[in-house]
RNA sequence: GCCAUGGUGGCGGAACUGGUAUACGCGCACGACUCAAAAUCGUGUUCCCUCACGGGAUUGUGGGUUCAAGUCCCACCCAUGGCACCA
């Protein structure tokens, strides 16, 4: 099949020429008006490039290409996200090193890439998985250490079974594996954390710094999750103990009629009478056995067993009974909860199965009972009632008088309260950075000095999934650390979750391979924080919420000048196929291998930029690459055909152009290049009704063109003998004064709806457009002879004549 | 349940601060070229009535504000994403 264009002659050509001009290249010192944009960085898997990738690589592309012919000098850089678990499955099935693969499919990875013909300096490429770059992931966890926000410590963690390995928080968000769907449990380990929550107010405050997305700001809050409110102490009846309970509606204190205790709190079995000691201990081993999911099922399904103590109530003395519940949380609050049922929807749903009396203690303003919900939590109106010397206060009011009280009588103070937890940042897995951590004869961990960094993954381990890590079987591993710490010390054999790599990646790019320091200062502060950062918004509260947090310590370590990573970030939409969204695990994956090879790069990203906004994505169908591939033969034939030096531009057309450099450059900026798109098209479609079209019509369009179609661009530059490459060209401007025309079309409506159309000149006077509105014939018809009422112009637009 | 976003032709989707809804493209139909097909070019294409001129209806549903509503207000329905015993 003959074409006027062909792209699998023309792309490579030009690629090559990019490559040998050193055209991508990115001089970070030299950089006067640095503008920093980044994508998040893809996982090399072994599968070649999706649809997917190249809706969310080629796109941002385009959009630099047109912010770097707008005159910035745009840093674009490219990595790999390298350590994680496919490679070291493909490792367990087939046995070769995850080392290996990895590299094999970086290299794969980067010849696609430059297929797609975007504009990465590859000089500057990452790789996690290297000693060269793992070393600063170790040396991060140093710094963490020494600055105290490093920490061990032994409790329940998230296990996945089918991972053989924990997780953190944010990665079993819903109780299931974040990697592969599996029902989390709940396992006993001495683990390292990061201090995450020491930043919970500074990650609540940055927010409103930067410019994100609304929604993704509000996952963040509702993730780390503030709430404030008072901690109570209460005495317990009978023995030396005091428990704490924390409430955010201390205000309903007088209403108060059971506590429940959570069952692995760790002063509880002091709190079990002799008669309850049976029911309890069955209790508590049914409540570790559950998973969370099992234990959130339903808010009906709550249950409880007594312990036989009994709390004394602060102000009224009264005896409380005290309860075991395990919808109470160890790991929330205090781990013990008041209960009020007339006030709260769970204490109520408890009291009632299990006979608590219901006791009100405030009241709305029209004097209605009511539960407190998500919405007016904190700003109820209404009073308290039946509450001792509070009775009769506004609630907001009383709240604050009560905690006032207790703090006074030192039994009970203001708090505020996060959801947000530590970060589980030990990994029993094999492919990641080994936690820079040994331990001495005795047990008690040390870190390793800086000295021994990179402290290297060893490479004599079988992938076997045992449970344990796979280091613990390495003898080059403990025979190294023996060599240098001395008998009997053994090395830290996890590894440091792939969060913790990435979570600095976008400052290493500035670094240029420098071994000396994480990233040389000048450079950070020039260039950070990126200016625009672009991901799927999955990583709401993962990857985004690790990254603002390692930024900000490492602001307070004096590393970095800068306190928030990401200025401004935007999220791409998803490719989905028949709805579903595409994944190897579900062998849904749409290869564009096949229409890449028949169209081209170019035809193929405009294709995916046609179909939509980059922020909106949709269901893959390729029906309709078509019309893409008639309009670039059509501007390859009207430029290569119809270009004419001496020929004086009509003023429609002149008109046409000076619209569409506004449209494209507008519609660009905000990524919506579907609409930049079909306005080119809409131009195409007048210039081929022309007999020629001007040298400068024509050069201006091909630069319009050429952030969408690269390569296209370049080789019609050069048919034209254009200087130099069509990127290195100035964006073309447009002139207000161009856009309008000699007449325009005025809409007549009568009583709302339109009934005729008149043509006027653009200067005719408003009186004058009037009376020619009246006379249209049809329009006559609809006034009935009669004089309208109400006479509206709208310049430019439309005449709207009210009659009845 | 709560929070967020969205609902426009057969399909992907346009429509700036309220101002001619359905741009652009796909698909489809008819025509030209061709022995024929593909490609290309031309014409038409929201639905209903009409040979036509023209008219009526229409942006998830029902109300409202306005000369004028896809756009603003109220109520509801549906879809997608996120959170979900956080005291």
């Amino acid at each position: 099949m003959p074409r006027d264009y062909n792209p699998s002659a023309v792309e490579p050509k030009w690629q090559k020429k990019w490559e040998e001009a050193k055209a991508f290249s990115f001089d970070l010192d030299k950089a006067k008006d640095p503008f920093y944009c980044l994508v998040m960085f893809p996982y090399p898997s072994g599968a070649r490039l999706h649809v997917g990738h190249w809706f969310q690589y080629s796109i941002p592309d385009s959009w630099c290409r047109f912010q770097r012919m707008r005159g910035k000098d745009v840093f674009h850089p490219m990595g790999f996200d390298a350590f994680g678990l496919p490679a070291e499955n493909y490792a367990i099935k087939t046995g070769t090193p995850p080392a290996e693969s990895t590299k094999e499919n970086v290299d794969n990875m980067i010849v696609q890439f430059k297929r797609m013909g975007v504009m990465y300096d590859w000089d500057k490429a990452l790789n996690t998985s290297t000693p060269e770059y793992y070393r600063w992931t170790q040396w991060l966890f140093l710094q963490m250490h020494k600055n105290g926000l490093a920490y061990r410590k032994d409790g329940n963690v998230n296990w996945c079974p089918s991972c053989q390995t924990v997780l953190a928080n944010e990665q079993a968000q819903d109780g299931h594996c974040e990697r592969c769907g599996t029902e989390v449990i709940q396992k006993p380990l001495t683990q390292w954390y990061w201090n995450i929550t020491k930043y919970s107010q500074k990650l609540l405050d940055g927010l409103e710094t930067i410019d994100w997305p609304e929604k993704t700001k509000i996952m963040q809050r509702n993730w780390i999750g503030r709430s404030e409110g008072c901690d109570v102490s209460w005495k317990v009846d009978g023995k030396d103990i005091v428990l704490e309970t924390f409430t955010t509606t201390v205000d309903t204190i007088y209403g108060v009629t059971f506590a429940v205790i959570s069952p692995e709190h760790p002063l509880i079995d002091q709190l079990i009478t002799d008669e309850h000691k049976a029911t309890v201990t069955a209790y508590k081993t049914l409540a570790t056995k559950k998973t969370d999911l099992d234990r959130m099922m339903g808010d009906k399904g709550k249950t409880g067993v007594p312990t036989g103590s009994f709390l004394i109530h602060p102000f009224t003395g009264a005896k409380v009974p005290l309860w075991v519940a395990d919808y109470v949380l160890m790991n929330y609050g205090t781990g013990v909860v008041m209960g009020v049922p007339a006030h709260d929807q769970r204490d109520m749903d408890f009291a009632k199965k299990y006979d608590f009396p219901i006791v009100q203690s405030i009241e709305s303003e029209s004097g209605e009972t009511f539960v407190y919900d998500d919405v007016d939590k904190y700003n109820v109106k209404g009073k308290i009632i039946d509450s001792g010397e509070f009775t009769g206060l506004p609630i907001l009011e009383g709240r604050k008088k009560i905690t006032d009280t207790l703090t006074k009588k030192k039994i009970g103070k203001a708090k505020i309260q996060y959801k947000l937890r530590d970060w589980l940042v030990s990994r029993q897995r094999y492919w990641g950075a080994p936690i820079p951590v040994v331990y001495d004869p005795g047990g008690n961990p040390h870190p390793i000095p800086e000295e021994h960094l990179p402290w290297l993954l060893p490479t004599d381990v079988e992938f076997k999934p045992t449970g344990k890590s796979p280091l613990t079987y390495s003898k080059e591993f403990i025979a190294r650390t023996e060599k240098i710490f001395g008998k009997g010390w053994r090395p830290e054999f996890d590894t440091m979750d792939t969060f913790v790599c990435s979570s600095f990646y976008y400052l290493r790019f500035l670094a240029e391979g420098n071994m000396e320091k994480l990233v040389e200062k000048e450079r950070e502060k020039k260039l950070m924080p990126v200016d625009f950062y672009i991901g799927g918004p999955e990583h709401a509260c993962m990857h985004l919420i690790y990254a603002r947090f390692v930024m900000m310590a490492l602001k307070d370590f004096g590393i970095v000048s800068h306190d928030e990573p990401f200025q401004r970030l935007f999220h791409q939409g998803l490719i989905t196929n028949k709805g579903a969204k595409m994944s190897k695990s579900k062998g849904n994956v749409v290869s564009p291998d096949e229409l890449v090879q028949k169209y081209g790069s170019d035809i193929f990203r405009m294709y995916l930029m046609f179909m939509g906004p980059f922020g909106e994505g949709g269901d893959w169908s390729d029906t309709g690459i078509k019309g893409i591939d008639r309009f670039v033969q059509r501007v390859y034939r009207l430029i290569t055909e119809k270009v004419n030096k001496k020929v004086e531009q009509s003023s429609g057309l002149t008109a046409g152009l000076h619209a569409v450099i506004k449209k494209v450059s507008d519609d660009a900026e905000r990524l919506h290049f579907n609409t930049a798109i079909s306005a080119m098209m809409e131009f195409l479609n007048a210039a081929e009704k022309e007999e020629a079209i001007s040298e400068e019509t024509a050069k201006i369009f091909v630069q319009l063109l050429s952030p969408m179609a690269p390569h296209l661009a370049e080789e019609l530059w050069e048919h034209m003998g254009g200087k130099g490459f069509v990127i290195d060209q100035e964006w073309p401007t447009y002139d207000e004064a161009m856009l309008v025309t000699d007449s325009m079309t005025i809409a007549v409506q009568v009583n709302g709806k339109v009934r005729g159309q008149i043509t006027v000149a653009t200067e005719t006077p408003e009186k004058e457009i009037i009376a020619q509105a009246k006379s249209n014939p049809n329009v006559q018809k609809f006034l009935e002879g009669k004089d309208p009422k109400k006479e509206i112009y709208v310049k430019g637009k439309l005449v709207s004549l009210v009659v009845s």
